[in-house]
DNA sequence: CGATCTAACGACGATCCCTG
DNA sequence: CAGGGATCGTCGTTAGATCG
């Protein structure tokens, strides 16, 4: 029986196998995860509880990169930075893995429900042990899965899309259908550039500009946010709010903040910029 | 020699599936 | 089709190594 330390060997294969599984497992389709670890110590020398509880490490490290993970792999922390790099060596062999069109699962019928669940925002009441989430934040910089996100417009719009029917059918659901008609999705209307995604309504009328943030990850999966975002937010105070959408991709749950922002997250400046003088 | 880090076992409930 | 043995799936905790 194989001890110490995993080699990158040893990491390249399970973590492999991890995906292979997780495939299985967003698409629907039925696997065996006994036969997988089986099928795993004969090529890896090691029992099949340590097989199992590196799986439960590879959530860990998967929630941290704001990923989906195997469900029934509880997310497992105080994982090694060599696992870590394995994932990242995965990925970066398998480029359409995080390109993939978010939502495409098989519609189950319930899916399309177009009121959202929304929970309350990430406080500090409900913090995960800060150990933990250190580890999840260290992993999340050194990959800008913020960034990642950002970047990701086909992401970005499809949860815009998801919000702008939650309105609606919010406002329908309170009887105001006139208010319904008139929501508007002005970041596909009118271009980026006016700080808010979509132009909403309370149920009492009051105007609500809502800047929609998506991700597949966890609730605290961190987001960019723009200096315009941020001075319309201030500007608009009332009426401004920002929209978090997350674990998009599975079974899309949301939370609001409202201005002002930093009394809900800290804001940290990623870019800088430089000026000839 | 204590603090910290890391690997990983075994119990047990749920589910499957075979047999009578 | 009911009972029960086999397999699957989940999860909390702890001993040992390493380091300073």
């Amino acid at each position: 029986m194989s001890n110490g330390p995993w080699t990158d060997e040893e990491n390249d294969l399970i973590v492999a196998d991890y995906f292979a599984m997780l495939a299985d497992d967003i698409a629907g389709r039925p696997y065996n995860k006994a036969e997988h670890n089986r099928q795993l110590q004969e090529r890896i020398d090691r029992t099949r509880t340590s097989i199992e509880f590196k799986h439960q490490n590879i959530s860990a490290v998967l929630k941290g990169l704001g990923e989906d993970w195997i469900p029934g792999y509880k997310p497992a922390f105080n994982f090694q930075m060599t696992l870590v790099d394995a994932v990242a060596r995965w990925l970066a062999f398998h480029p359409d893995w995080l390109g993939r069109m978010p939502g495409m699962r098989p519609v189950t019928g319930l899916q399309e429900a177009a009121q959202l669940w929304i929970g309350p925002p990430p406080t500090l009441s409900n913090q995960p042990p800060p150990q933990e989430l250190e580890q999840m934040l260290h992993i999340a910089r050194k990959f800008d899965v913020a960034g990642r996100d950002e970047r990701n417009r086909a992401l970005g719009r499809a949860g815009e899309k998801r919000v702008l029917a939650h309105e609606r059918a919010s406002l329908q659901a309170v009887g105001r259908e006139d208010l319904a008609r008139k929501v508007r999705w002005v970041s596909e209307e009118d271009g980026d550039g006016a700080g808010y995604d979509i132009e909403s309504f309370a149920p009492d009328g009051r105007s609500r500009l809502i800047e929609v943030k998506t991700t597949n990850g966890w609730e605290r999966t961190p987001f960019l946010i723009t200096r315009n975002e941020l001075v319309v937010a201030e500007e608009r105070r009332s009426e401004w709010c920002l929209f978090r959408l997350w674990n998009f991709s599975r079974e899309p749950k949301a939370f609001e903040l409202h201005p002002p922002l930093d009394a809900h997250v800290a804001l940290t400046a990623t870019t800088f910029q430089a000026s000839f003088q």
